[in-house]
DNA sequence: ATCTATATACTACCTCGGTAGTATTACCCT
DNA sequence: AGGGTAATACTACCGAGGTAGTATATAGAT
């Protein structure tokens, strides 16, 4: 459902930051001078596909988001992982640490993160 | 650099098992039943990428990956983290911990992975 | 009343993934 | 030698992301 390509998910976080919302802001906040229109179109497009919605103000049009920010990187990476990894975690966390540099302060806070999310009730009881 | 579609990832994942690689082989094992020229055309396309390459053997293509499982998986899942998460892997992990079921026995599978990851010289030592 | 600046609408075009039909080649069998 | 069979090559087409030009409406200034 939710596989947004460079631009698309640029201009998601854009409006997920909550700032200035039409389409000239939206243009200004773009590294990379896109043209007016491009942007416009995009929107456009975006709105259509249920991403994005708009009120007329001031014969402006005022985009905000239409999914949020959780809603699209769940999508998101689900779809990576189970295209890449079958839908394993272990097996996903196991390639992020083997493929990246990770510094042992970044171990601490994985440690920290489980560990908490262990008593946050987190962890679907299997083997009792 | 690598963004494959499904198809193509499909493909990828059938010829990294090592088995049969002619175009016939390809297309009996990718269930959902697509005609024997899709199959050729995307793997002659493939070809033009770089993914895939091909020796003539008795009159038939038998191809092979040109890139290796692990770059794929890692420029993928590297270029999702980049992009959703600006590269920042705890944020990866607690996105992954919070937004999908996860057992109590997944858990300890990763606290595990990240002891022996740190045992195993793992861990750009950052604040001496 | 008209001109100008700005905003949106529409259209067009390119690339790429995906899908497949048609054409061509070459082997093999009788 | 001729015909079937199986393989590759070429071409076409669709949808989506991305990019932007042109047309049109409208508010505001002079």
């Amino acid at each position: 459902m939710h596989r947004l390509g460079d631009l698309q998910l640029r201009i998601m976080q854009i409006l997920w930051r909550g700032g200035p919302r039409t389409v000239a802001d939206v243009q200004k906040q773009l590294a990379g001078n896109l043209a007016y229109t491009t942007v416009a179109t995009m929107l456009r497009k975006m709105e259509n596909r249920g991403l994005v919605c708009h009120n007329e103000q001031d014969r402006k049009f005022v985009y905000e988001p239409a999914v949020s920010s959780e809603l699209v990187t769940r999508n998101m990476t689900g779809d990576l992982i189970d295209r890449l990894f079958a839908g394993n975690l272990p097996a996903v966390v196991n390639h992020l640490l083997t493929s990246r540099e990770v510094s042992g302060d970044e171990l601490d806070i994985l440690e920290n993160l489980i560990r908490e999310h262990r008593r946050a009730g987190g962890g679907t009881e299997s083997s009792p």
